[in-house]
DNA sequence: AAGATGCACAACCGCGTCCCA
DNA sequence: CTGGGACGCGGTTGTGCATCT
């Protein structure tokens, strides 16, 4: 059974937005706010369908967006991070104030991925290009061994070196996080490859259980203002709530289910046992510890 | 000067998830 | 429990600009 059309087609404006649009739109959400996407375009006079509006607002009209190139310091933190969640864009740029999924995506598509190649990094694996790899990476290799040729990298084994990621971002977890030294990623990197090639060398099979030590498991990850931010949980959700239920709610299970803000084990996958140590502190976030596993965006 | 090609990025599309009746 | 609406995400496409030939 298909889903109904999020709006009716024949009356909305496609393609690039006018001026006029964007001032609309701007002056609606000054007045109005964010939210009720379906409902917005009618009300602010726009023949645009909500989706678009959405988009348009987030990924250009949003005031706190920062424009300009990319520093150095970001772009190795997106490959950290790419590291350590795989193509989660939305992820990636809660970790980066002032930057959208979409922006990061594609510079990553556009520029880390040559940076990378340069580097002789595979840029889905974070791996040395060469062909002495493991048999669990021999697939996705066999794609990215045409390491000049980007668009051939375009394939289900994309997909299956995120997922894979993420598995092995999961199977870290398992460890609690405190008894994970917080190197850095190039020294894990250094070190890593050696020991996990040779162990995969060795038994010809990577199994679930193994893990992968170059993975930087610090997962206070970001840029370093951040860290200090007093967060200000601003998000519609929480101003529905009764009073009593705000502060149980803020949870680290509850924010979890909130794209705008990420805790990292939960959207892994890691749930209920003491790595996740976010749940371990109880059921109350606090300034200090909220910013280890998140950062509103509207905040 | 003009067409071809490549690049960057804004925007779209389809699907998954959450929530609620 | 289930179906549908709304939202968000990731992948993909379209388009304008820059550079090359």
């Amino acid at each position: 059974m298909g889903r109904s059309p999020c709006c009716e087609k024949e009356h909305t404006n496609k393609g690039a937005w006018t001026k006029e649009e964007d001032e609309r739109l701007v002056n609606y959400i000054k007045l109005h706010g964010e939210g009720c996407w379906r409902s917005l375009p009618k009300a602010a006079g726009l023949l645009r369908c909500g989706k678009s509006c959405r988009l348009r607002w987030i990924n250009y009209l949003r005031p706190d967006l920062k424009r300009g190139n990319f520093t150095e310091e970001e772009d190795e933190l997106i490959i950290n991070l790419h590291n350590l969640l795989g193509n989660k864009w939305s992820l990636i740029a809660a970790r980066l104030p002032g930057r959208t999924d979409n922006e990061i995506k594609n510079y990553w598509n556009t520029h880390i991925k040559r940076k990378l190649y340069s580097r002789g990094v595979d840029p889905q694996t974070h791996r040395p290009l060469t062909s002495s790899t493991t048999v669990a990476t021999t697939a996705s290799n066999s794609a990215t061994g045409t390491a000049n040729n980007t668009s051939n990298n375009k394939t289900s084994s994309d997909n299956n070196n995120s997922k894979s990621c993420l598995f092995e971002v999961q199977n870290y977890m398992t460890a609690p996080l405190m008894q994970v030294p917080a190197g850095t990623i190039d020294a894990n990197v250094k070190a890593g490859n050696e020991s996990a090639e040779e162990s995969n060398s060795s038994s010809g099979v990577t199994t679930s259980e193994e893990v992968f030590p170059e993975l930087n498991l610090e997962l206070s990850i970001g840029l370093p203002y951040q860290l200090h931010q007093i967060p200000s949980i601003n998000i519609k959700e929480l101003r529905q709530q009764p009073p009593q239920q705000k502060q149980q709610q803020v949870s680290c299970e509850w924010y979890g289910n909130l794209s705008q803000g990420a805790c990292l084990y939960c959207h892994s996958g890691f749930q209920n046992t003491q790595a996740c140590s976010c749940k371990a502190m109880g059921t109350t976030l606090t300034a200090d510890n909220i910013y280890r596993y998140y950062r509103p965006l509207n905040s």
